[in-house]
DNA sequence: AGATCCTATTTCCTATAGGATCTACGGAAG
DNA sequence: CTTCCGTAGATCCTATAGGAAATAGGATCT
């Protein structure tokens, strides 16, 4: 027999597995464009998003943007009512950001643990990477100063969510992701913390060089409870 | 001084907190009707949803169409290619099933803890009556059979998790229960543990009537891996 | 001053049209 | 039999227009 190999079957090993897997439409970019304003804090909370003024400052119709915005909504970072257009979530109460911090708590340890388990050099070096880069940014009041210090702490989680090898637990972790970022402005002022948050995501790093995943677990609990902790002390005085 | 009342705190006795909360454009109304042929299995997995298709079938334009699939897509029920258009999701693989009672246990377990702790009597009957619904519906092949069974089943859980008090676990667990759907046809076939379902559940149940925070978490646990357990000796026959 | 009514403007929402892209099919060539 | 390629049809995507609702402001009345 021995058939000759089909063109297909040629270029699957030129090409393993990417049938343009980014190609993008206009709703796309609109949508990576708001995403980004939103988490770079360029709208303030509870400003109007107004679909057509939206679609004036990037050049383009109304129809995309009313679908990236439909997108954007179950990210929890911006709201709509029937008639009356988008809006950018209102801030956090102190009361929410206690149960954001319990529910990250109980998906986060866990992911941690799941993570430890299965850490590879390339991760862990990635992790002592943001946590370098946590180090070394600037801290100051105003958001374009922090913006650095803040992704970096973001990333952090991130990864240990990504590699903790369940696509469920990081789409959960994912949704709550999207309200942590209301928190940003939570305290208005710039991130006073640095210095705890820097020991306490070292002292999960440890344990994943260690790979102690029952550490691993302990010092992610323990991370939470401090940034709960500090967000009470910070909001009473 | 003594002012006379306006014209709103006249009326606030009359119509308490309801300024219209439930308005609806058409966008709204075919996401809902779309969820609902989702959740009722009225689609094949993997089947392709065709906009103007969808479109003609509900009378309205393709416009509020793209709107509702662009909200459906973070359920995971349908997925999105650029250019080539919406597919319902394809049946769940054993692997993905595991994750997904991987991440179910954790947060529901959470949720039982939660909600036991503030179990009200009203609470307490409405889980007793989903038990009740999961008894006496059928469990035949067809979808049409056992969806009653479903429901019953999605609501116990449901249930839980709205009454932890937490509404950032609420969505997480959200997240979950539109993936949960995709499992809907893993077997292929009827509900084949419907006794043991429904002794798990009372299990719960009596938990709650006791009070007892910590059994009520235990038999949570104990029902997921149930799930999953059974779910393994189904695929391997 | 407060309430009511009315008007003008803005914004949202839906339908429609047309350009761009993908898919399926069939014939021709190697 | 496989590959190539061109055509036709369907589908997606974007822009645009117009109806419907909400908002803002001012005039009038009590």
């Amino acid at each position: 027999m021995k058939r000759r190999r089909t063109y297909d079957e040629a270029m699957s090993s030129v090409f393993p597995s990417s049938p343009m897997p980014g190609r993008q439409v206009l709703a796309d970019h609109v949508h990576e464009e708001l995403l980004a304003a939103l988490i770079d804090g360029r709208f303030d909370a509870g400003a109007a998003l107004s679909i057509e003024g939206i679609a004036r400052e990037l050049g383009v119709s109304p129809t995309p943007v009313r679908e990236a915005l439909a997108r954007l909504e179950h990210t929890g970072m911006v709201r709509r009512a029937a008639l009356k257009g988008y809006r950018v979530a209102p801030l956090m109460t102190a009361e929410e950001h206690g149960q954001l911090v319990q529910a990250r708590k109980l998906l986060e340890a866990e992911n941690a643990e799941l993570a430890c388990r299965r850490a590879g050099g390339e991760f862990v070096e990635q992790l002592r990477e943001s946590i370098e880069r946590l180090r070394t940014a600037p801290t100051g009041g105003s958001y374009s100063e922090f913006r650095d210090y803040w992704k970096a702490d973001e990333d952090f989680h991130r990864l240990i969510a990504e590699n903790a090898g369940n696509p469920f637990l990081l789409t959960a972790y994912q949704t709550l992701g999207g309200q942590v970022q209301r928190f940003r402005l939570f305290a208005g002022r710039g991130v006073t913390d640095a210095h705890c948050a820097i020991a306490e995501h070292t002292e999960v790093l440890e344990a994943f060089e260690r790979g102690d995943a029952a550490a691993a677990r302990a010092a992610m609990e323990k991370h939470l409870d401090g940034v709960g902790r500090r967000a009470i002390e910070d909001s009473s005085d």
